[in-house]
DNA sequence: CTGATTTTTGTTAAAAAGTTACAAGAAGGT
DNA sequence: ACCTTCTTGTAACTTTTTAACAAAAATCAG
């Protein structure tokens, strides 16, 4: 795949006026990319025609092709690596690493997530008469960011960080009533009798956290995420940032569901906002 | 640095026909790579200098070079760009173009972040007697959230949604104190005024939003993130994942400041949790 | 070692791609 | 409605790349 490689393991199949063009790219692969076929014959002491048979010998269709393949090669193919952060960090090491552990962890999270779930996820939320957002600790918040994006959808939402409250609250569920448990570890006692409790009383259990947990037992759907295990600093960070992620892509299953007519009440909602607000031409 | 972030971002400054050209570029990044000048204004109907504008437009020194940059952008290692839902996306689609939105916010804010006044918000944390988090609507959550990774700390932690509670909590602040301040468009009037309470008695305002906002104007220090608008489905995403992260972020440092003996001490928190959760070892 | 054959390389010319200059047209302000 | 400014396209031009062919080098059989 990395052309540089390929010019490298090649190296023998090519004529000598070849090898001598793959001496200079390999050299200095940053200059031959910023090079027209002239230069980098010149700088080779070939012919530009010897370039060009030497772009084809490595399966690109010419020179322009070729340099495509190399600016590639050559972008830094540094991903997003979770990093843990060490002790003696400074600001500008730990700020670097948690922004790119906290991207990776979303990467991770894409590849593991179940569209299909997702989607019928999105399904039973289109069609719940209730929807209620339940989660502790950590999770707490994230629950109650769910509930500022669907409360906009006209629908009765649920949040509550008590668990009292949560209990008699599914204890008060119905069948067409959809129960979402968000719980990292999926191991916290309470939120798990509060799936008990929801699922006696018919109502649908959807659970977004880790499989084979109790709590996912307990579901009647799991989203589950793998995300790599926040151990840094003994708090979660990037497992809360993916299940964040997560609600948004099921509020916009919702809206996408619902069709436009539906989004434009959401800019309605949006739009009650300004009399709350500096307007933007108050600014300077 | 990513050219098709670039692009995105610049939309609003092309003119009409070049808009055409980048609508084209960014449906299909791949195709454009291997189209000549020719090829690409003819698919986005307009002439080939146009085109040439485009790329020159994007700091690049014409249509070969702007190619060079985009098979760089394309290439693994940054491929996220913020592209936007699309009316007939199915889940794959938009749950693709969620987590790779969120991704590319979280590279634009890294960019964006000042080191140097996160350095001295963490010095204002460590240092506070009490430390507040208000936000009110999307970034309420943010604030709970800070709530719940702080109160670890065993330093006074305030969190209210309520804004007369915000507002009584600020009135009784006094030197020692910080007050941490959440809006991405820093023109929430009752947060503003939140703010000046705050200053009033004393407390230092730390302001997580947007730069040269009322509210930026009414703090002591301001921790900007220039995440791109989430236009989208007129509600906030990206915005507030960047607002979490640099909570982590501060957080983090936070605790790095501490030393050892302290993070120690977040290890006993968190087992405090033990006794409410089911024991690894019983799942199966 | 010689001559035939194949392979490699360079020269020349043509084609393709990209760029510049300029003029026509659209947009915006007075 | 007129002037100015900004956009856009046409046409000419330059650069870059590729194709065709021929010369040179290398390989091999006898």
């Amino acid at each position: 795949m990395n052309i540089l490689e390929k010019i490298t393991q090649h190296k023998l199949a090519f004529s000598k006026s070849e090898r001598k063009v793959a001496e200079v790219i390999l050299a200095n692969p940053q200059v031959a990319i910023h090079s027209s076929i002239a230069t980098l014959a010149k700088m080779s002491d070939v012919s530009e025609p010897t370039v060009n048979r030497f772009c084809r010998r490595l399966d690109t269709k010419g020179y322009p092709d070729f340099k495509l393949h190399l600016a590639q090669s050559l972008a830094n193919g540094t991903p997003y690596v979770n990093r843990h952060v060490e002790e003696d960090d400074g600001p500008e090491e730990y700020t670097k690493k948690i922004f790119e552990s906290t991207m990776a962890s979303l990467e991770v999270a894409r590849q593991s997530v179940d569209i299909n779930t997702i989607n019928r996820v999105v399904d039973l939320l289109t069609q719940a008469q209730k929807i209620s957002f339940f989660g502790l600790g950590a999770s707490a918040s994230v629950a109650h960011d769910a509930l500022n994006k669907f409360f906009r959808f006209n629908v009765p939402v649920v949040y509550f960080e008590d668990i009292l409250m949560q209990r008699m609250s599914c204890m008060n569920s119905s069948e067409d009533d959809v129960v979402v448990l968000i719980s990292h570890t999926g191991r916290t006692k309470s939120l798990v009798e509060v799936a008990q409790i929801a699922r006696s009383n018919d109502a649908t259990v959807v659970g977004i956290t880790s499989q084979n947990s109790p709590l996912a037992k307990e579901c009647n759907l799991v989203l589950s995420l793998e995300v790599p295990e926040d151990t840094d600093m003994y708090m979660p960070m990037a497992s809360r940032i993916a299940q964040l992620t997560l609600i948004d892509i099921l509020a916009t299953g919702f809206t996408l569901r619902r069709g436009t007519k539906f989004r434009e009440n959401l800019k309605r909602v949006k739009d009650t906002l300004r009399g709350s607000r500096y307007d933007k031409r108050n600014e300077q």
